[in-house]
DNA sequence: AAACATTGTGTATACTGTACACATGAGCGT
DNA sequence: ACGCTCATGTGTACAGTATACACAATGTTT
């Protein structure tokens, strides 16, 4: 048997990133994946303590693959930003629910390099005599409205023909 | 043994209701709450065809009681309504996960008694001279706004004191 | 080469959803 | 009142799940 896997944490992580984008997290299984890998289940247990925590990794490693596309975006005004952030829900619906699943107890913030991209968006619009809380506020509003719409539409609530979005 | 348990696809929707109130789909089984009922695993089978079948009827069940909540607010107006959304939303933390977790292919809309209400509000608001699209797309965009924001709430990204919330 | 730490395997357990055959008892027609 | 029928429950069984614990194989350090 081949111990030593190479860098079986990566791996693991890639081919779970792979299965919660194929199937969600409730189709996702620690066996099957372990089997796709190649190895046996209980090494998973050398680089997660669990399942749970696994999945977990699997989140963050989905905040920044957003954060990229986010600052991949040239015009940074806030549209343009909202509609980037529409199309990475859409892209990867499952890793998208997966991230706002409740399982952190916090989802990052400050630490978030999305979050203070879009900051300056709503700085820049604001036109300089903005207070901080000010800028702060209208951040959570735009975020709030982008996410919510992302999720309605996910849902099958709405149908991208039907909705008009704008800030 | 007592066959014959009354009615007990009720009991059962009321126990499932609890038990995701309580702890959320992923610590919800079928054996713990037939074990609650007072009945065996299988009984659930006669009246629902699968643990996801009857996750379907639990999450209709919430839906019905937003409806409720959103007929109970006296003033009409969208932050009125509003204010009851989000409110609602954070009182049934789980189930309002259940409710949007995307196991319906299409969650109810036109049928949706809230929907209605949201719109004639809307439609209040722009002053009789609005289209019909014109309406649909403001009712998803408050729609989408206050989701979004139940849901940032839910996950703890922000805070009921920071936000600043108003159409 | 010998000792040690890391990272995998093997075996076992308790729990899950659910399929299938059977038992129970309520409600009906006679 | 009797027996038939059928809806609604039980019993048994199975495959799949996460994961705990002891052990084996390999890489690393001395």
């Amino acid at each position: 048997m081949a111990y030593h896997h190479g860098d079986l944490k990566k791996a693991l992580l890639d081919a779970a990133v792979a299965a919660v984008e194929a199937g969600g997290v409730e189709s996702f299984s620690l066996r099957k994946l372990s089997e796709q890998v190649g190895v046996t289940p209980n090494a998973v247990y050398r680089h997660f303590s669990s399942r749970e925590d696994l999945l977990l990794a699997v989140g963050d490693l989905g905040f920044a693959q957003l954060a990229d596309a986010f600052e991949a975006t040239s015009d940074r005004d806030m549209d343009s930003l909202g509609r980037s952030y529409i199309q990475f829900g859409l892209q990867h619906p499952w890793l998208y629910r997966l991230m706002f699943s409740g399982r952190r107890t916090s989802v990052p913030r400050a630490e978030d390099r999305s979050f203070v991209i879009l900051q300056e968006a709503v700085r820049a619009r604001a036109g300089g005599e903005a207070t901080e809380r000010h800028v702060l506020q209208e951040s959570i509003n735009a975020w709030a409205y982008v996410h919510g719409m992302v999720m309605l539409l996910l849902d099958g609530v709405v149908e991208l023909d039907e909705i008009a979005f704008s800030f």
